[in-house]
DNA sequence: TCCACAGTTTGACAAGTATAGAAGTAATAG
DNA sequence: CTATTACTTCTATACTTGTCAAACTGTGGA
């Protein structure tokens, strides 16, 4: 059950309303396919939350440091992308043993 | 968005690491298809977990709460019972356009 | 009726969290 | 090189949470 401590860890990561948002966005913004908009920069955080930017960065860095996503600079600006393995292994907890 | 204020309390009542064993152990003897055992009496947790009656009975509120599970009183036990409508939404939440 | 057992409520407290402001770093534009 | 933009780190603070001890409630059995 060392696995536990992790899921647990991912689940705090999405308990905070605004986490949780911006992790849904990240999200969302993955269905729009086109290589250019598959990501999302903080500052569009900072505009869309009403927090400053030093609480967005605390959040996406608990989004990072639960595995949820993952982030990748370019020049200025960051960009967040969604780590789809660990939205399998959060999906399979809940799966488990129903159809 | 007003759901996810909702996913958000869920989220948050699997975030600590008693809370979320106790949860398991729901959804696990859920799988134990007979009826007799189907559902977990609080003192279970109490013996398994290291933690006293007074906070298993705190846990148990906030995944009632949180429309994770449901419990039923029988004489002097209370028995847990997983809200299977909940374990789904949150499958789909992460299901969401992956395949 | 009284006791023991199962669970709840209350109150307290240490530890953790969300947030902001101020100051710092990194990259780019001019 | 300087200024600006984008983000991070540090520090402080108000708030929340997990836990326990003690006292309480409800149920079933002797």
């Amino acid at each position: 059950m060392a696995d536990s401590r992790q899921l647990a860890k991912a689940f705090k990561a999405l308990s905070n309303p605004n986490r949780l948002q911006i992790f849904q966005e990240i999200m969302r913004r993955r269905q729009l396919d086109s290589k250019d908009v598959c990501g999302c920069a903080l500052t569009d955080f900072i505009n869309s939350l009403n927090v400053g930017a030093p609480t967005v960065s605390h959040h996406i860095k608990e989004l990072v440091n639960a595995d949820l996503i993952r982030v990748e600079r370019n020049g200025k600006f960051i960009t967040c992308f969604l780590n789809e393995e660990m939205s399998l292994r959060l999906k399979d907890f809940f799966a488990a043993r129903e159809q």
